[in-house]
DNA sequence: TAGGCCATCTGGTCCT
DNA sequence: AGGACCAGATGGCCTA
């Protein structure tokens, strides 16, 4: 990951995620052959708590299996659904000069590559099926950097939560008790709204989030209607 | 139709 | 030398 890369992600802040997550939810699936008629409308957070269950996804060992058209280049779905003239040497693309030799490497080099985007993909569906949002056939998939970014989220959700429990059992460990003591502010904020900062957070506004986390890139608030 | 997202190809660089 | 990784280019599909 370079360096601005690694900045877009420092950006985002759990409520832009939010944001960004929703806006996946205002259209059908699309991607791939799963693009079809998808009922719109937001996918709300699930609790947290769903996915601590320990559920993991499968496994992407790399080195898993793969589709025997990865082997020969020019065999997949997508390349002749895309009808590239890629390495086409029947339509003088960049490999018709080359040498039947250097063709095969080429296709060798292609096929890896594409074998290790859809190990890449398959790692990214994995991440998918752990994070919070709505998997369901109606809600779109998340693309790929609100994968990441929510997951980034998710992470600090959960390190921050980890913490305030261990307070809050240092604190019970002090001999006090939840029913019998107010638990103190400090703890208080245990939860969501731990990590959650606005007032009724589903109640947040688009411009308020959009206001305090003016760093967030504009990029990432394109379904923001009320924009300051 | 423009923009977003994606898969694929490609050449370069680095590592083993 | 061969494989992994990366980024740029290209074109397809979908949605607003």
């Amino acid at each position: 990951m370079n360096v601005s890369e690694e900045n877009l992600l420092k950006s985002i802040s759990n409520d832009a995620l939010l944001d960004l997550t929703q806006r996946y939810g205002q259209s059908a699936f699309g991607f791939g052959a799963g693009h079809g008629a998808g009922s719109p409308g937001r996918f709300p957070l699930t609790p947290a708590t769903d996915f601590l269950s320990g559920q993991t996804a499968k496994s992407n060992e790399s080195g898993g299996e793969h589709t025997s058209d990865d082997e020969d280049g020019f065999d997949s779905l997508e390349s002749r659904k895309r009808g590239s003239s890629f390495g086409d040497d029947k339509s003088g693309g960049p490999l018709a000069k080359k040498s039947k030799e250097q063709r095969s490497l080429r296709l060798s080099i292609n096929a890896r590559e594409r074998r290790r985007m859809h190990d890449l993909n398959d790692a990214l569906d994995g991440l998918r099926s752990v994070i919070p949002y709505a998997h369901s056939p109606s809600v779109r998939k998340l693309s790929k950097i609100a994968t990441l970014l929510l997951a980034k989220n998710y992470i600090l959700m959960q390190a921050q939560a980890l913490e305030e429990m261990r307070r809050l059992v240092a604190y019970l460990n002090q001999g006090q008790t939840i029913t019998s003591t107010p638990i103190p502010t400090a703890l208080a904020p245990f939860g969501q709204a731990a990590v959650y900062p606005f007032s009724g957070s589903a109640l947040a506004t688009c411009a308020e989030k959009c206001t305090t986390y003016s760093g967030t890139p504009s990029s990432l608030f394109k379904h923001c209607n009320d924009k300051p």
